[in-house]
Parts: C-alpha cells; sequence; structure tokens
DNA sequence: AACAAGACCTGCATGC
DNA sequence: TGCATGCAGGTCTTGT
C-alpha cells in the first residue's frame, strides 16, 4: 500500500487514539512478518504510556514513555484502523498485532501480505537502527532541496526512476509518487539520473514536494488496502495524471487520444512506470 | 559499487 | 464454475 503520503495519513489518523494513552493490551498474532516479532515485544509495550508518533520514510515510530520505540513498516498492503474495543469484531486472519488503550479504543495492524514488520529500538540509538541509518533526506523537510538532490544523484547510471525509488537518494517515495512527480516535472523517467540537474533537479524537487503534499491533504490514495484510521477512503487517486491511466488523455499535452495514445506504461527494473512521451522528456 | 532480477506473500481481475 | 495467469502502493538478498 503505502508511500510516504499513506503513511502520514496513518500517523496524523493514530495520533489522537495513541499518544498520551497507557496501552493496557498488546497481542502480536503471529511469529513474525517479514521479520521476525521480537518475543519480548508485548511485554516490553504493554503497561506502557505512548509519548510520540513520529515518522521517517515509510516507517511509523512509536515511542514509549520510559521504554522502546516501536518501528513499523506498512509493506504493500498494511493498515492501520481505530475503533471502539466494547463490541468489537473479531481480529481476522490478516489483523496481525492489536494495541490497546485503557481508554477503550482497539489499533489493529492488519497486513495480508505480510510485507510489512513490527520491531524495537532504543530510543538513545534510534538514527544509528540499520533500518533507518542510510535513508535520505526527508522530502518535505529543509534538508531536500536541489543541491542535495543533485549530489545523491551524481554517477548514478540507472535512470532516475529507479533512482528515485531508492530509499537512500530521497526517503519516501513509491512507485505512484515518482511516476506523478516525474510528470510534474516534464522529465522522461528513462534519463540517466545523474543527467537531472540544474533547473530540472529544481523542477523535480517542487514536483516532489507538491504531490507528496496534495496526497497528504487527501488522506493518501486508496487503490486497494489504503484506508484512513477511521476506515474512509483516501482520494488522492483521483488526481493521479499518469499512475494506471495507460491510454486516458495526458492532462499536460490536451492531445487527441485517437492518435498519440495518450499515457503509456513501461517496465523499469521490474515495476511499472507511467508517463506521456510528449510532455516528458 | 552499482545495478537488475529474484524472492518474499496474499488477493483480485481477467481470460479460457 | 474452476483454473491458470498476471498484477499489485516495498525492500531485502542475490548474482552479474
Amino acid at each position: 500500500m503505502p508511500e510516504l503520503p499513506e503513511v502520514e495519513t496513518v500517523r496524523l489518523g493514530l495520533t489522537p487514539a495513541l499518544v498520551g494513552e497507557r496501552l493496557s493490551r498488546v497481542a502480536a498474532r503471529r511469529p513474525a512478518l517479514r521479520l521476525p516479532i521480537p518475543v519480548d515485544l508485548v511485554q516490553r509495550l504493554t503497561g506502557k504510556v505512548v509519548g510520540g508518533l513520529d515518522r521517517r520514510a515509510k516507517y511509523l515510530l512509536l515511542r514509549m514513555i520510559d521504554g522502546p520505540v516501536a518501528l513499523i513498516h506498512l509493506g504493500m498492503s498494511g493498515s492501520m484502523t481505530v475503533g471502539p474495543l466494547a463490541g468489537h469484531a473479531e481480529p481476522g486472519p490478516h489483523d496481525h498485532i492489536l494495541f490497546e488503550t485503557a481508554a477503550g479504543l482497539r489499533v489493529t495492524f492488519r497486513d495480508p501480505r505480510r510485507f510489512g514488520l513490527i520491531t524495537l529500538a532504543e530510543p538513545e540509538t534510534l538514527d544509528d537502527h540499520p533500518l533507518l541509518a542510510k535513508l535520505g533526506p526527508e522530502p518535505l523537510s529543509e534538508a531536500f532541496d536541489a543541491e542535495v538532490l543533485v549530489r545523491r544523484l551524481n554517477g548514478r547510471q540507472a535512470s532516475i526512476k529507479a533512482a528515485l525509488l531508492d530509499q537512500g537518494v530521497v526517503a519516501g517515495l513509491g512507485n505512484i509518487y515518482v511516476s506523478e512527480a516525474l510528470f510534474r516535472a516534464g522529465i522522461s523517467p528513462l534519463r540517466p539520473a545523474a543527467s537531472v540537474t540544474g533547473a530540472w533537479a529544481e523542477a523535480l524537487v517542487t514536483a516532489i514536494r507538491a504531490v507528496l503534499g496534495e496526497a497528504i491533504a487527501a488522506g493518501g490514495s486508496s487503490l486497494r488496502d489504503h484506508r484512513q484510521t477511521d476506515g474512509a477512503l483516501g482520494y488522492f487517486q483521483h488526481s493521479f495524471a499518469v499512475y494506471d491511466r495507460v491510454g486516458l488523455p495526458c492532462p499536460g499535452c490536451d492531445c487527441d487520444v485517437a492518435r498519440t495514445g495518450g499515457i503509456e506504461r513501461m517496465v523499469q527494473s521490474g515495476r511499472s512506470t507511467f508517463f506521456c512521451g510528449r510532455r516528458q522528456r
């Protein structure tokens, strides 16, 4: 499911339910997702008060007061929903982790494909955790600008599409928002990464920030699995210019689809890329 | 060192 | 209806 905007939507939805609340019960209903669930996870979280809920790249960082940080990744199909504990439905087969609060709410981490993960880290050494240490800058932070991007793309012969999917270049982009950002910047996904410099890099940074910001404001994109924490759908998918829009008209070209074929799809390093071959060079 | 391909999982849409 | 195929928002590991 989730790229940065979907994870941020989940963070915003979970915050009022969890931050400042005591975890009265935590349950892990299977031994592993993509990584093993720590055997002491339940013991180390139960009874703790949640001090904060942050996001780094596509990871949620659930911080306990006087306790560990739970590091959560939603993989491709993960979701986190909040509901009342009283009269709750029985957990389904893909509801792997349950967090129940003393205030009477249950947060359910569901992940049918199990590409997600939950593990524990110590707050003092969080930035050095192997899953976080090599991440690139946050695209919505001051630390991300054209100069930084150009430096990180320098020397890369791979396509700009592949480079932007690398979380070490810039953190949080995935297959949807890379296609959308490259479209907005007018950059062909086939261009060698290192060739994106100068005004092109400026345009790309602007496009990345804009598309992520708009998507967060829309509650993310709901294609299959993504839900906001109250179960509502995100609606940014209605604003896609290119993603999953093969054969549809390009919103920038205003050209005849019968003649041009409209939006195209190709495969780059095993993943679909959507683009307009006339507007993106 | 950088890169592409493969692997990990389930569910869904499509076509025969 | 049943079955096979292909595809899906990610990222770690493997091999060139």
